[in-house]
DNA sequence: GCCGTTTTCGGCCCGACTGTTTTCAGTCG
């Protein structure tokens, strides 16, 4: 049971609730638990076993019973019971976007709708329009909304979602008039997953705006056009919503397209508390309703008493009250970046020889980069036996003799076997400046059985960074089964580094553990485990990552200087 | 169901767009 199974309850009694039109405090109670609980570093089971359960924010005595519940039983007798509720099999036709709530329990009781697939019959054969306050234009939309919800289920990984939002930031951002665009939503928030993409505008003329938005070449659909606010759907499934603002409060806008729904509505109370009344229209006096500010963001911070705070941590997290104490990290930034410790040649499975991967790294203006081609045990990628390595190594030296500018350091990614002890004999690593330790076989092993395969890999003195620690791939593949506390307090033990991939779908460590791994002690390394130069600029998907894990230039091994990093690397032997 | 610089009771963010409707409910963010 893990804390995504909790949070998944939690929602699930919140949409049967709202179908019986609940109190509307409670069900968004439960969406609050869920949505804690989801985004929490620690193993909620941690947590009931500690008794701390109830000093999470979000979570008082009723959810705190229920969740132990859930950990010791699996479920709870409110869910129980929910699913028992003549609503429940209703619950997938709210994933449909445009059916909520109370369209859904009418569809049902007037058409005995139960299913998606029931909808779809029902909304073809012409049967919703007629009924009360229901018409054509609904059912087009609702088969619209079904065509989208089975096209794009799931939520677009971020660097993809960036890809359109650039384009669309260029496409917008060149027209005449327009003054101020600016990404918003999960998106500026850097997000590892996006469900849609939000665009801010501020322009003198909105109907130029809303044509070339909705005239796109990418653009599928027009959901919505008006003065203030469009939405398409693209092509490739992803929905965009463009709103156009004034310049006078673009920045309380700004702010409150960003996000999160939490952070807003923390400084919104924050506000209210101090006799402020503050909406995306700017910060008012709640009396008089005067405007005291927002043409932008730091107006708005400042209306509350604080500094400003970055977009990747606003999710009240304890952001708010960090900032009020004047103790927001100084986040890392891509240009703190001095090499890249992870990467591959075609000694194995990469594109590219160490050469070339050298030169691409010099122009991104790096200082260092380590070469670490696999160990023998991936055999689909040509993974190098201790014979090979050895040779390998010695062609890395030559190589950084070879390449002026860059010193390049000699490195592998030795596999961590089944049994946890390493796929090359120390001598090799030995010869090694860099050895990254990984998991890449047999990854649905018990909990207990992985986390002391790699707790024992990592006791190898030669081991410097535990890649990808989870082995996630985000949409594909779900984490393997391991404890992340227990890796974390072991990489402070043994002094390991724990890698931040900063590959797009892997992002692994995620944002919350790499917090967790901050306030542990622990350094991380962002790498990007590339496998072709150009595949070198995904470092700044790490970067987001990162500042979403509250990470400091200081935190990261990789931003060190070449001498600090090899102190660092060698302290271990 | 949660929470507390005014509170252990009584609040809990709020506006735009759509569709179907002559005044608004539902959905969404």
């Amino acid at each position: 049971m893990e804390n995504i199974d909790v949070a998944r309850i939690f929602d699930e009694i919140a949409d049967v609730l709202e179908l019986k039109n609940e109190n509307p405090f409670r069900i968004r109670s439960y969406r609050r638990g869920a949505r804690v609980v989801r985004d929490l570093a620690e193993d909620v089971k941690t947590l009931v076993a500690d008794g701390r359960l109830e000093t999470v924010s979000g979570i008082g005595e009723s959810l705190a019973e229920k969740i132990e519940e859930i950990v010791g039983t699996g479920t709870c007798k409110a869910y129980e019971d929910i699913k028992r509720d003549a609503h429940y099999p209703l619950l997938e036709l709210l994933r449909i976007p445009g059916v909520g709530p109370k369209l859904a329990v009418r569809l049902h009781q007037e058409l005995g709708v139960r299913t998606v697939d029931d909808l779809e019959q029902a909304a073809r054969a012409g049967k919703l329009h007629g009924l009360v306050r229901m018409g054509e234009k609904l059912e087009d939309k609702i088969l619209k909304g079904i065509a989208q919800h089975r096209k794009h289920a799931g939520r677009t990984k971020l660097a993809e979602a960036l890809t359109y939002a650039e384009a669309i930031v260029r496409t917008l951002g060149g027209l005449k008039g327009v003054s101020r665009i600016d990404m918003a939503g999960s998106l500026r928030r850097m997000r590892e997953t996006i469900g849609d993409i939000d665009i801010l505008v501020t322009a003198q003329a909105s109907e130029e705006i809303v044509d070339a938005f909705t005239s796109m070449d990418t653009v599928s659909e027009v959901l919505a056009r008006g003065d203030t606010k469009s939405s398409v759907v693209l092509k490739s499934g992803i929905q965009v919503d463009l709103r156009i603002l004034p310049r006078a409060n673009y920045g309380a806008a700004l702010h409150y397209f960003t996000g999160s729904k939490d952070h807003n509505v923390a400084i919104r109370d924050r506000g209210k508390r101090m006799g402020l009344k503050i909406s995306e229209y700017g910060v008012f006096n709640a009396k008089t309703e005067k405007l005291l500010g927002g043409k932008d963001e730091v107006e708005v911070f400042k209306a509350v008493g604080l500094p400003f705070i970055p977009p990747e941590i606003r999710e009240n997290w304890g952001e708010i009250e960090a900032a009020g104490e004047r103790r927001l990290p100084d986040l890392i930034e891509l240009k703190d970046i001095r090499g890249d410790l992870q990467m591959h040649t075609t000694a194995s499975d990469g594109g590219n020889s160490i050469e070339e991967m050298a030169s691409f790294a010099r122009k991104l203006g790096y200082k260092y980069i380590a070469i670490t081609d696999h160990s023998k045990a991936v055999k689909v990628a040509g993974g190098l036996n201790d014979k090979e390595m050895a040779a390998h190594a010695k062609r890395i030296r030559k190589a950084n003799e070879a390449v002026p500018g860059i010193e390049i350091l000699a490195g592998v990614e030795v596999d961590i076997l089944a049994d946890g002890s390493l796929d090359l004999a120390d001598e090799t690593l030995q010869m090694c400046d860099v050895v990254i330790a990984a998991i890449h076989s047999r990854f649905n092993m018990p909990r207990e059985d992985m986390t002391r395969r790699v707790l024992k890999g990592i006791q190898n003195k030669y081991v410097n960074i535990m890649a990808h620690p989870t082995g996630r791939l985000i949409n594909e593949r779900e984490p393997y089964e391991i404890d992340v506390e227990a890796l974390i307090a072991a990489a402070k033990r043994t002094g390991i580094a724990l890698e931040l991939n900063a590959y797009p779908d892997r992002l692994d460590l995620k944002d919350v553990h790499c917090r967790a791994a901050k306030e542990a002690g622990v350094k991380i390394s962002i790498d990007t485990d590339s496998h072709a130069d150009l595949q070198l600029t995904a470092m700044r998907y790490g970067i987001a990552t990162a500042r979403r894990g509250w990470l400091e230039a200081g935190d990261v091994i990789n931003t060190w200087s070449l001498a600090k990093l090899k102190k660092f690397l060698a302290k271990r032997r």
